[in-house]
DNA sequence: ACCTCCTGTACGCTGTGCGTACTACTTGTA
DNA sequence: TACAAGTAGTACGCACAGCGTACAGGAGGT
């Protein structure tokens, strides 16, 4: 069902797109030759593109170099605004971090990567810059491995396919290994990972649950391996994530099958 | 100069976005029907540009109901990614909103209003959502009256234009006195605004420049009538603003002059 | 049994958006 | 100075992408 022929995908959309995510750390401000190398499109065609994004307000031109505006910020805020999840677990996530003084993030799973949906970081922990809207490898980070470890067998499936590049010398790559891990993760309800995406960093994930039943989101707890141990980790954090985790989720249920509404003063006399 | 007539501009990247855009606090999980009647396409239409975000990774289906995925929070990444200002400027918020106990914002200027591209917050200050990639409106906040000022006097016009709606009873609605408060940010150097956005709201802005001397972004400190005054935060916020606002004008002249590196080794096995 | 909502599909026509080919400009180099 | 190599912008005609109309098939609801 809903299957959709190749002749049901607009090509025009997919190119609008590919251009507007040619502006990378690689390309910041690229000319319009740059943009249709990078992208294999015609220069004209390129051209129209970056003229309909600049209508739309995502790119701006500043002679011949062309860049983002901040507006495509403002994309993501359609996520926000249609999905309870990010607003309800706010108020937790700084709970969280204030019960274990580190950096609370809450995160879904986008195929097969994991993306940031909120977060409060407590200080600057990493050279990493992990912010709302960030991806993560999934098979190398305690959120990932609870995403998938309750995903349908599908998406277990498509990560291994993708490969488990090694990002530390500690990474699991073996597929064995990653099954067994998530195994683990399903039978004791939570993930720890130690220095599997970059060294020292350890980090534990629990997982929150729609009224269905399906994981929807992994709530996460990350520190540095010089702060503390995984002992400390298991003995006094994963409780307050288990049950911060539990809260989230009673709220997330109270909102879905209540009334949708959030907060409905605060965009009256806003936006 | 690359006006772009309207005949070098593509119309199904519009309709492909007002789709995406389509989802919203009204229409969270919206029928394909739901969106035709929104974005006034025809079904079929709306139907081909549905499966195109969905082979994209943007939307899902399920059922007859379609929802935004997190991927859509990765669009922003981009951004972060192009432009140094926003993780330049984030120890610099955490500086300001340690040494003043309050929120600390970096927000820039987007056609005429106003995104937050990078921010701190202390606490959950209020009901409104400020978070990355939020819009706030430019004549009735600190940020907005220091970005305005000193943009071209074209954009004063434009948002002039745009109206300017009392959102409080206190809020600066007659065009004559907006250009006043205006001339009075360029004159002191900073901008206060009590009260017009939200009632009880408070706080200041001071612009960040470019090594050229545009004004690119403001830097906003912000708190509640409740719990300062507008005397404390003249005689002891303003002047760390000024400070750490300069601070980060600095920071920015060495990244955006100097080579365009950002951690280099950050990158490297993370994605 | 009806009616009304929905989605999915077929199909032929229109005109959008494509690329090729060319012009015009700027910058660096011989 | 003149050429080469880069850039952006423009024109134009053709092809086919993508459009909407029209219809079929389900799922509730009354």
């Amino acid at each position: 069902m809903a299957e959709g022929s190749e002749r049901d995908v607009i090509a025009s959309i997919e190119r609008g797109f590919a251009v507007l995510l040619a502006f990378d750390a690689d390309l910041p401000a690229p000319s319009l030759a740059e943009v249709a190398t990078k992208t294999g499109l015609s220069r004209p065609a390129v051209r129209r593109i970056l003229l309909t994004l600049q209508k739309l307000g995502y790119v701006n031109a500043s002679g011949s170099r062309w860049s983002l505006t901040p507006r495509v910020l403002t994309i993501g805020q359609h996520y926000a605004a249609s999905h309870a999840i990010s607003e309800v677990a706010q108020p937790h996530l700084l709970r969280l971090a204030e019960l274990t003084h580190e950096s609370a993030s809450l995160s879904q799973l986008d195929g097969t990567g994991v993306v940031y949906v909120a977060r409060v970081h407590v200080r600057r922990v990493m050279s990493l810059n992990v912010d709302i809207g960030s991806r993560v490898p999934v098979h190398a980070t305690s959120m990932g491995r609870v995403l998938v470890a309750w995903a349908d067998a599908s998406v277990i499936e498509q990560v291994i396919e993708d490969g488990l590049p090694a990002l530390t010398p500690t990474t699991v790559t073996d597929p064995v290994a990653f099954r067994d891990a998530l195994h683990e993760v399903r039978q004791q309800g939570f993930a720890l990972v130690d220095g599997e995406l970059e060294p020292g960093f350890l980090s534990a994930a629990a997982p929150v649950r729609n009224p269905a039943g399906d994981v929807v989101a992994a709530l996460a707890y990350s520190t540095s391996r010089g702060r503390t141990d995984v002992q400390h980790v298991l003995d006094d954090v994963v409780p307050h994530l288990l049950d911060v985790a539990a809260s989230i989720q009673r709220d997330l249920a109270v909102v879905t099958t209540g009334r949708r509404t959030l907060a409905p003063g605060a965009r009256d006399g806003f936006f």
